[in-house]
Formats: structure tokens, C-alpha cells, sequence
DNA sequence: TGACAAACGGAACCATCGTTCCGTATAGTA
DNA sequence: TACTATACGGAACGATGGTTCCGTTTGTCA
């Protein structure tokens, strides 16, 4: 009767086209809501808190549910804003002139990727070792391109012939769950190029300089 | 520390040692839950509810409880029941005539008990990259005996000298974490042999065959 | 066999978190 | 300025899961 429907009320959730002419303070907050939960997410994954979000947005609940109709809708759309130019990346990366330095280039520009928004590899992990993180057809796009990528280095003869592209997945997955909050970046681009050694042809990179030496951390080490 | 704290009526909390004279309904219980945590944890990690633990094992979760003052511990009690062979393992490794093969036989068993127990890979990420999953004594001990088996390798030149045990713990966590649930037993020999490959000098193992589907790759190893 | 400490089961408690509801505030408009 | 559709906040709800409590059962020993 009064308020709206039985259903609920959201305005063609969180679909970017169609813009329904929102009123100014709720593109605001539309606005802040996202850039709140981009900022949360990032560092502690998918598993923030709504009313966290909501809190860092400085808005309510009800007003996150009112741009995104669930958790995983807001979290898919953040997901689809940081895949969208991972797609173009590796696009170019598959049309570029020597595949197998934009090979390296692509799977090290996924790990910072990786170390700036944690909730990818969460997503990641909770999706299987595929690149298909949601069921979006970004996803599909995605895999596709580097599966190109990937044969275009092989045609070249700079990726071993034998690896397959769910071989790429599966190290590109590991790669996102060697917990990046736990790893500087030294470390990280250290892990980076072991990995690409491992599938390229004949590769042995100069690991980048990591912590001074002994494994020894911080005093305490372990928790 | 853990035993003796001013709440609970638990006696020596998980310790296998001074066993108190347990009845014997008792004993047999505790036995239970064991068997029931480490089945259903293998499977499903760290997340399986008490509930559905103390009803795989026929006990009520007060009996779980009493066993174990916290899931946590009950975890941990599994978590060195695996860790322990791990530990002789990376030390007979450590030990090996060839420690270049000893290296790889040690990962690839280190693999096989992510898969196994998928719990530790749980809790390898809730704790960082390096291999200390708890504070516990023992894991100190196995990347000690790990980080012993790494510099013998590297003195017998088999591995890369300028890998650290950092960059092993790394990969180690990578593999664990490239979810081995989603990932079937040639796939995860192939992440293996990669892995390896990454860290070995002058290595390039003929991958296992994976899945048929995938582009054909019986292009033959690498020598 | 009787008594009692030891052990048991599972309801209840508490905290967390996703989601919904609804009374209230306000941007946009006439 | 007054009116109303739109949007807001946040309390409340329901589900889940760890932990505690306590009345009841049972193994053990004399």
C-alpha cells in the first residue's frame, strides 16, 4: 500500500545504464557507498561488515540496500569495475608484439592487482582455480583473452608448450592467495617471477632484492 | 598459556601427556571427536561447525567442550597430528644423499596433505606466508628442518641459489592455497611440478597429464 | 550393590552479520 | 511555501555458530 510494493524498492539495482534519474544526495551517496566498501574490501576482503561500509559511507543500512540489493551484488560490482580494465590489459597484452614479455607484464599487473584489492583472490578462491570469478560475462571474456594470450606466447616460443591454460589459472590463483596482506611487495614480485620462470621457455629472472636476508620476522615471528 | 585457566574443569586441556586416568566411556569419546574433526575438517576446513562435529562423532557439544576448552584447540590438536610426519619428513628429506630429489618429494608429499587436509591450507593463510601455522613448537621445528632442507639443495647445487626461504614458504602457501578442492589430483601434480620447477636449477619437468579436455599438450616434456 | 565422582547431552546464551521494515527527513517541483 | 515522491537511518529480525550451564546418566570402586 503505502510504501512501495511487496516487493522491494530498488531502482533496477545496481545496473549503470538506465540511470533513473537519482536524486542528488543518493547519487552522493551512491557514490560514497562505493568508494567505502572499495576501500574495506580491499584490505580485509569480502568479509567486511555491511554495516561497516555503511558506516565508513556514513550512511545507514538501508541506504546500501537501497543501491545494492544484496552483499554480493555490491561486491560484484566492485569486482566487475577492477576486472573491466584486466580485460582490456590483457587484451593488448595478447595483441602485443612479443607475447611473452606482455605475458610477464599482464601476470604482474594481476598480482598488484591481487595486493590492492584482497577480495579478488577471495572471490578467486571461492570460484575455483578458473579466472571466472563471477558469473558475469566479464569473466568469460577474461579467460578467453588470456587463454589467447597465453597461446599466442606458446606460438611464439617463449611459454612452454606443454602448459595449459588451466595451468595458468591454477598458478595465477596461488598466486592470489599467497596471502598478499601478509607479503611485502619485494616478496611478492619475487613470487611473481618465480612463477613466470616456471612457464616460460628457458627463463631464469633476476629476483628482485626482498628482505635483507634471514627469515627471521619481526621478534614474535609467528601468528 | 593454555592449560589450567581460572574458567573451565578440563583436565590438561588437549595434552596427550599426563593422561589423567580418563574413564573409559571418556577415552573413547574423546577418540570419537578426533576421528570426527579430522574427517570432517579434511573436507571442509577450519569453518565445520562444533555442532556438526559432535554429531559425526555421537556426542554432545558440552563433551567436544570438555575435551577441548575451544575449537581452536581442537583444531590445533589435529593441525600437529599432521604436522609432526610433516616435520620427520622435511628432516629425512633434509638428510637425503640427494637433497635436490629429496626437495621435490618433500613438496609434492607437502601438496598431497593440502588435499588431504584442507585445513591446513586454512590455516597456513590465516597465518601468513611462512610455514608456521601455529605457535606451537613444531612449526618452528618444520621450517627449521624446511629451511635446512633448502640450503643443502642449494649447496648440492640443485636449487637456485638465489631463492630464499621466504620464496619457498611463499610458493608453499600458494600451492596450499590454490583451492585444492577445486583442483583434481593430475592438476595439482602439474602446479607441483611447475612450483618446482620455478626453484630448481636447470629444471623442466614433463608435466602429468591433466584433464583431456583442455588443448592437447602431448607435445612431450622437456627433456 | 550402592554411592559418588566423572562424564554426558543439549538447551540456552551471546555475539555476529545479512537483510528487512517502517517512521521520518528532504530534494525537487509547482 | 507547500506538497509529495524519493530517500534516509537504524532498530529489529532471523540465521548461524561458538561457548556455557546444569540436571541427568554412568563407570568405577569399595
Amino acid at each position: 500500500m503505502s510504501t512501495g510494493t511487496t516487493g522491494r524498492e530498488q531502482p533496477e539495482a545496481a545496473t549503470e545504464t538506465a540511470e533513473r534519474h537519482l536524486r542528488a544526495d543518493a547519487q552522493r551517496n551512491r557514490e560514497r557507498i562505493l568508494e567505502a566498501a572499495t576501500t574495506l574490501m580491499a584490505n580485509y576482503g569480502i568479509d567486511v561488515p555491511i554495516d561497516e561500509i555503511a558506516q565508513l559511507a556514513q550512511v545507514g543500512v538501508g541506504t546500501v540496500y537501497r543501491n545494492f540489493p544484496t552483499k554480493g551484488a555490491l561486491f560484484e560490482a566492485l569486482l566487475m569495475a577492477r576486472l573491466r580494465p584486466l580485460l582490456v590489459a590483457a587484451r593488448s597484452a595478447a595483441a602485443a608484439d612479443d607475447p611473452g614479455d606482455a605475458f610477464v607484464t599482464f601476470v604482474r599487473r594481476l598480482s598488484d592487482e591481487f595486493a590492492d584489492f584482497k577480495a579478488l583472490a577471495d572471490a578467486m578462491a571461492a570460484s575455483g582455480i578458473d579466472l571466472s570469478v563471477a558469473k558475469n560475462e566479464i569473466s568469460g571474456d577474461l579467460i578467453a583473452a588470456v587463454t589467447e594470450l597465453l597461446e599466442r606466447a606458446q606460438q611464439a616460443g617463449r611459454i612452454r608448450p606443454d602448459v595449459t591454460i588451466s595451468d595458468v589459472s591454477a598458478m595465477m590463483a596461488g598466486l592470489g592467495h599467497t596471502d598478499s596482506s601478509f607479503m611485502d611487495p619485494p616478496q611478492r614480485q619475487r613470487c611473481v617471477a618465480l612463477v613466470c620462470d616456471s612457464l616460460l621457455v628457458g627463463a631464469r629472472s633476476v629476483l628482485p632484492q626482498g628482505e635483507p636476508a634471514a627469515p627471521p620476522p619481526p621478534a614474535g615471528g609467528w601468528r
